[in-house]
DNA sequence: GCCGTTTTCGGCCCGACTGTTTTCAGTCG
């Protein structure tokens, strides 16, 4: 049983218990203990060991208990008891906004309403309405959220919702009376899955900001107003959430609001040890606490006029936003072992870049003027092989075509250079969809598994071993395969792929397209340990998607990456002998 | 149900907004 299995059985009891009425603290040890399984950084334990797993904050005895028999058995008596109170559908109900544990008891108990089809036909024929607490504008509320279900389905790709989220910012920035504006949220942490965005605006006229922003075109519904905070509905379905704070309050609401929830609890807990509260607002003393035996003395509260000032007050070096995640921060701002993370700037070129050759929809020419125009000193072309039927894979002939215009092109460049690749297929059994005779006329190879997806973990993890042995291979493409919110990682043993990145000097690649972004940024602390070198690619298929490299930036530093983990910081001087190490070695 | 540099008992984040109320409960983040 994996630990997001595990994570989101906790999560329905927490649920179930709810709607129970259980005691809420309760509910939110359930709530918590979930969480702390999902998010725990260390070594996963063995989940039969309820010793190890009671160590892990958040998860006592009576959970590790529960958690052991889910590993051992699969299965939980607790959980079938607390099912079997309930109709099998009424957790669906939860996915309506507007409704809680209180609100769908209430519908339960006193409609038997216990799905979201019953939930529809008792709102149409208005007895919703007629329940205390309810009322008629609830009951419409209800309708149209369940009409709208599977619109806002409420997941997005960060690329799906960055051009919203940043024309909003800049907008917002225009007005003169907003003093800062920024994007906080999961959005500022660069997660690659959003449901929501989150502006702040420092202001002293709140009223005039938020006029603004729910009359902004890209707004489609409001769905809240208040004066300090309102929520709207975007035109791409994602919801936005606008808070209006005084300048003073901006820094602890910035932080307050970029999170996550881990990190503020950390972050709110040192400010506690030092006598102080702090919430989104401001550092003030602790109340008084007339019961407590002994008086904490407060030290005394330091000004603080940015993030910045924040961290110092409690003792740390500044985090940067991408690593606010409770996953090893805090002992590395601690200990002033916060890495100088890449920037867009750092980047001096980059590889696997499509072109008509193959699937993609500009010339080489144009592929390389979009690098340039973006300051890029270096770009390698590399369309799909041979195998790749659909995709239009060039054969041996095209592709020393492409190789020879290629060398022909760069005689008229100064100062940028285009390399000659292919994005090679790894065939079913680990070979390589060209001979090494082929391979060694180009200057890069990117291998990549399109076929064949649902190799058991051993085989598929040996068929990639095995391409990256071939001297040829410069670097393996979206390792994982996953589509996000489409498509899960193929199954592979992602420690022994980087194990075999290392000894063969294989470069992994951080694909940049949005609905990628794989290798995840979870495994490059482990990838960087290992001495794996990372290159961030934007697998463009069109010229104006090279500036996906954008999201791999983001990415990279969520994964603690430094300009010197990134093989494509490199400048063009350098790179070239580089490229040429691993197949000499051999 | 979890937790403890004051604690093994008695806390557990809390403020904003909405809708249904007539002072507040429920939901959300």
């Amino acid at each position: 049983m994996t630990r997001e299995e595990i994570a989101g059985i906790l999560e329905q009891i927490a649920t179930l218990l709810e709607l129970k009425g259980e005691n809420p603290f309760k509910v939110r040890a359930y709530t918590n203990a979930a969480r702390a399984i999902e998010t725990f950084g260390g070594n996963v334990p063995n989940f039969q060991d309820e010793e190890a797993v009671a160590k892990i904050p958040g998860i006592g005895k009576s959970i590790a208990l529960k958690i052991k028999e889910l590993a051992e058995t699969g299965s939980l008596k607790y959980l079938e008891d607390l099912r079997a109170e309930f109709p099998e559908a009424i957790l669906e109900l939860f996915s309506i906004p507007g409704l809680g544990a209180k609100k769908i008891k209430a519908l339960y108990e006193q409609l038997r309403v216990s799905s979201i089809e019953q939930l529809r036909q008792a709102c149409e024929a208005g007895r919703v309405a007629e329940l205390p607490g309810f009322g008629e504008t609830t009951q419409a509320k209800i309708c149209k959220a369940i009409e709208e279900r599977t619109r806002h389905s409420g997941y997005f790709q960060f690329g799906q919702i960055a051009h919203e989220a940043e024309t909003l910012r800049n907008d917002l920035a225009g007005q003169s009376d907003a003093m800062q504006v920024e994007v906080a949220g999961s959005y500022r942490r660069r997660r690659e899955i959003v449901h929501d965005v989150d502006l702040l605006v420092a202001t002293k006229n709140p009223e005039a900001i938020t006029k603004f922003f729910v009359s902004h075109p890209l707004v489609e519904s409001v769905i809240a107003q208040g004066p300090t905070k309102s929520s709207v509905r975007l035109r791409s379905g994602v919801q936005c959430d606008l808070r209006v704070v005084s300048t003073a309050e901006y820094p602890f609401a910035l932080a307050y609001f970029t999170g996550n929830k881990e990190h503020n609890i950390e972050l709110r807990s040192r400010a506690l040890k030092r006598g102080w509260t702090l919430n989104e607002y401001r550092l003030g003393p602790l109340p008084i606490d007339p019961k407590a035996k002994k008086k904490i003395r407060p030290k005394k509260i330091p000004k603080v006029r940015d993030e910045s000032d924040l961290y110092r007050a409690v003792d740390l070096d500044f985090i940067p936003p991408e690593l606010r995640e409770n996953w090893g921060e805090f002992d590395a701002a601690q200990n002033h072992a916060i890495p100088k993370l890449i920037e867009k700037e750092n980047l001096r070129g980059t590889f696997h870049c499509h072109t008509l050759a193959s699937d993609g929809h500009n010339s080489i020419e144009e592929m390389a003027e979009a690098a340039q125009e973006l300051g890029l000193e270096y770009l390698g072309i590399a369309d799909h092989s041979r195998s790749q039927i659909q995709a239009h894979g060039l054969d041996e002939k095209k592709l020393l075509a492409q190789v020879a215009a290629i060398r022909k092109l760069n005689k008229k460049f100064d100062g940028f250079r285009l390399f000659a690749g292919v994005e090679c297929d790894i065939l079913r059994d680990g070979s390589l969809d060209f001979p090494d005779e082929i391979l060694s006329q180009l200057d890069f190879v990117v291998a990549s598994v399109h076929s064949a997806l649902g190799l058991s973990e051993a085989d598929m993890t040996g068929r990639m071993v095995r391409a990256m042995q071939n001297r040829f291979v410069t670097m393996l493409a979206h390792p994982t395969g996953r589509l996000l919110l489409k498509r899960e990682s193929y199954q592979i043993n992602v420690p022994a792929i980087l194990d075999a990145a290392a000894h063969t000097g294989t470069w992994i690649e951080l694909n940049a397209a949005p609905k990628r972004l794989d290798l995840d940024w979870r495994w490059w602390p482990m990838a960087k340990q290992k001495g794996v070198k990372c290159v961030i690619n934007p697998d463009a298929h069109r010229a104006e998607r090279l500036q996906d490299l954008w999201f791999g930036i983001g990415i990279a530093r969520k994964g603690w990456l430094t300009k010197a983990d990134v093989v494509n910081c490199l400048p063009l001087g350098k790179i070239q002998s580089v490229l040429r190490a691993k197949r000499e070695v051999a």
